[in-house]
RNA sequence: CUGAGGAACUACCACG
């Protein structure tokens, strides 16, 4: 057992899914999934790998009974993978089966919450965390400070703050970017410059971001400039800064320039271009981009319909790997703006799962083509509005 | 002495 683990590790560290899927295997063949230890690092690799759903089945199937550290790892692949109601729904059951939450399990399940505006059930676990003493926590208390920022209640993160015995980079880099998502960037910028602040470069991107979001790009620039340490996403965040300048060749500078990109870094370059009806360059980039997620073909599809190439945006989407919601409403988009309301309409009525960004999409399309009457019928027939 | 946890970047519609 000590082996898999250790091999299991390593490949959670490299990301390496081939290897990770094998051991699966071995692991099943030799029985040792009612091995906690197995079981737990199984499910972190497939959490680490991106997919969540791999995990849960190696959660469902572990023979044993759950500890703290098997709920953890489950609840922290969903908060980690974009899944924040199931995060909140076996925190909910692992409260139901009489498990006492422990400091490892607060911070994902609080993230869950930020992650979807529900302060009610954030408080709801303030208080267990009151109650069950774990305020102090320094993990546990920055969780709650980015939470309630997220949720706009930035007077209580700088409270729950300021009452923190003891803060570390993370605690400032929430609040901080709290003060940023609620457009108080004069405040963020008191709390970035007071001597005692711990900053990091992810504190540094963050500020950098704000200037960004309030086009102050000189500001941006200079920030930027003066960083002690760039990573790549303190790179993609200054091609945003010329993207929402429409410096489409700055964009593009920054890009050749970077030292190193991720798949943001093509996926916002790729995106650019299209906009600027520069096609043919960013069907080059996609083709060239070492790995292409569901944000690249989406991308590429929109853009190829905005320019009015939507039978190749159809090639596109027909050809992707997997889809989801978004994709599907920008193909359906993709149609409308073109005035092929038939084919729109047919994508909706077989799409898997629906928004109100769908139902806009068609809504949209059947006022522009005149059709007042269907118009109003999906309205009615929407079952959230906004 | 194993393992699990919190902060910054990209794609669709409408609204601003």
């Amino acid at each position: 057992y000590r082996d898999i683990c250790a091999l299991l590790l390593t490949q959670t560290h490299t990301r390496s899914s081939l290897g990770g899927t094998q051991l699966h295997a071995h692991v099943i063949k030799s029985g040792s999934q009612a091995v906690p230890l197995v079981t737990h690092h199984l499910i972190n690799f497939y959490s680490k790998t991106q997919l969540p759903f791999l995990s849960l089945q190696v959660f469902d199937e572990s023979g044993f009974q759950k500890t703290r550290t098997t709920w953890s790892s489950i609840i922290s692949a969903f908060a980690q993978n974009e899944l924040p109601v199931l995060a909140i729904e076996y925190f909910r059951r692992m409260v139901g089966e009489q498990t006492r939450p422990n400091d490892h399990n607060f911070p994902s399940a609080i993230k869950a919450c930020a992650m979807i505006d529900q302060c009610d059930a954030g408080k709801c676990l303030h208080s267990m965390v009151l109650k069950m003493g774990y305020s102090c926590d320094v993990f546990v208390s920055s969780s709650l400070v980015d939470m309630y920022a997220k949720c706009g209640s930035i007077s209580d993160s700088r409270k729950l703050f300021d009452e923190m015995p003891e803060r570390d980079v993370v605690s400032w880099t929430a609040l901080i970017s709290g003060y940023i998502r609620c457009g108080l960037m004069e405040e963020a910028r008191r709390l970035f410059y007071r001597p005692d602040a711990l900053k990091n470069v992810v504190t540094w991107t963050a500020m950098v971001r704000g200037y960004v979001r309030l086009n102050l790009v000189n500001e941006a620039e200079r920030l930027f400039d003066a960083m002690p340490v760039k990573n790549v996403v303190s790179w993609n965040t200054m091609m945003d800064a010329y993207v929402q300048m429409g410096q489409v060749d700055k964009v593009l500078d920054v890009f050749r320039r970077m030292p190193e990109k991720n798949i943001v870094s093509w996926n916002t370059a790729i995106t650019m271009l299209m906009r600027h009806r520069r096609v043919d360059e960013g069907r080059r980039l996609f083709d060239e981009m070492p790995e292409r997620d569901v944000i690249s073909w989406t991308a590429m599809l929109t853009g190829l319909a905005r320019n009015g190439r939507v039978d190749e945006a159809r090639k596109v989407f027909d050809g992707m790997p997997v889809r989801n919601v978004v994709s599907w409403n920008a193909m359906i988009n993709g149609y409308v703006k073109n005035m092929r309301l038939n084919e729109a309409f047919e994508l909706f009525r077989i799409m898997p799962e629906r928004n109100s960004s769908s139902w806009n999409s068609m809504i949209m399309g059947f006022i522009q083509n005149g059709d007042l009457d269907r118009a109003r019928e999906l309205f009615d027939r929407m079952p959230v509005k906004n």
